[in-house]
DNA sequence: AAACAATTAAAACATACGTATGAAACATAC
DNA sequence: GTATGTTTCATACGTATGTTTTAATTGTTT
């Protein structure tokens, strides 16, 4: 594999990155990826083998680092609960899941892109984006679902799973919304600096979980 | 206007909206409409003079009633606060926003769809969907707002704004998302049923809003 | 240097799209 | 019953799409 041939493909992964996220799977044509990327036309049939494969590889790229420190934060909650023979407290299984995925905006413009790509890929109407999309995070999903069994062992499953659905549902408008773009007015902008969203994320999503 | 001008007005209305919400906006063809509605091809440009105006035809016929329903409900908790001299309740508030959205899911298939098609079109890639959405539901949202700032006075309006967007986040999600689709066991479905959910949604949105 | 594989390039393919056109069918009014 | 305005129809236009094919080019190995 020449160095070459990496390049082409990185380039033909940001560019598809930045523009799927940016107007969508089917408003993206090869097109457009592959003359902004300086690559032929061909490129990518030849690269990935098609356009849906193609998208299938930008997801990959980033859900398999955040994924694994997703599932670190949260192994890393439970053994120190485990530890001191407690459970683990909500707030910090909550926080174990949001804080990789708040900072993942820190590792450059292309991470940027890529969480408004996953925020907007859950509710997609393509069947083949949201599917591709789901099937990469449901087991860490589940690991977060059984963290926060831990933390809320007298809460039924059924509400727990509800609960835990609102609460993907506030995470994931949060990576795909501008806070201006809804309805704050346009001088009161929320800086995207992730930690601040994480003090404003937190106390409402870990009130929502313990809610009688 | 004849009848059949009329029949045929709504049956394109009905089944764009229904394609548009499982298929997106750029996943539905105007063949896929018109030959589904049994109309020409050329009808909605006949009927609406494009897509777009197709679409924006199509949110407006719901978003209509619905924006108004939100809006009395809204207004009724304004007045009896203030008839009893106390603010209004932070339950009741989200309560009026909540309940209409989700119990016009019982007004039938087409307004089902159309729940679907609206949580979608917020995260939606398409620059003239998302807009259209959101100039139709930014007064009622404001309202909302408002409500949410006599019952919580104490809050920072930034803090505020950013638990509305949560919120907003949260609701969408379940509108456009069956619980059974991203995590939960399939068999473990949460019916639709809008009170259930209701009795679901306003506990965790509540205890959220109002947390420390 | 020659042979080989890997990559890029240019062009064509078949299909699908939104829109526009003009004739036909229809309803309504006189 | 004819004339007028409205709606439907079949069809064509121009463009864009994802994919395939064939040839040229590059890089690596012998």
């Amino acid at each position: 594999m020449t160095t070459q041939q990496i390049d082409t493909k990185h380039r033909l992964l940001d560019v598809a990155e930045r523009l799927f996220a940016l107007n969508g799977y089917q408003g993206t044509s090869l097109r457009a990826i592959t003359s902004e990327a300086q690559a032929n036309l061909a490129a990518v049939n030849y690269h990935f083998g098609s356009k849906e494969a193609l998208l299938e590889a930008v997801l990959q790229r980033r859900i398999g680092p955040l994924n694994k420190a997703r599932e670190e934060h949260l192994r890393h909650v439970l053994r120190t609960a485990e530890t001191n023979q407690i459970s683990p407290r909500c707030i910090d299984v909550l926080r174990a899941f949001v804080e990789p995925t708040l900072c993942f905006r820190e590792e450059g413009t292309g991470a940027r892109h890529f969480l408004l790509l996953i925020g907007r890929s859950v509710a997609e109407a393509d069947e083949a984006v949201r599917q591709s999309f789901l099937r990469q995070v449901r087991p860490v999903f589940l690991l977060f679902k059984q963290c926060l069994q831990l933390a809320l062992p007298d809460l039924p499953e059924k509400i727990l799973l509800a609960r835990l659905h609102f609460t993907i549902g506030a995470l994931h408008h949060v990576m795909c919304m501008p806070l201006h773009a809804s309805i704050a007015p346009p001088d009161l902008i929320l800086h995207p600096d992730p930690n601040a969203m994480l003090d404003l994320l937190l106390p409402y999503l870990t009130a929502g979980m313990e809610a009688p």
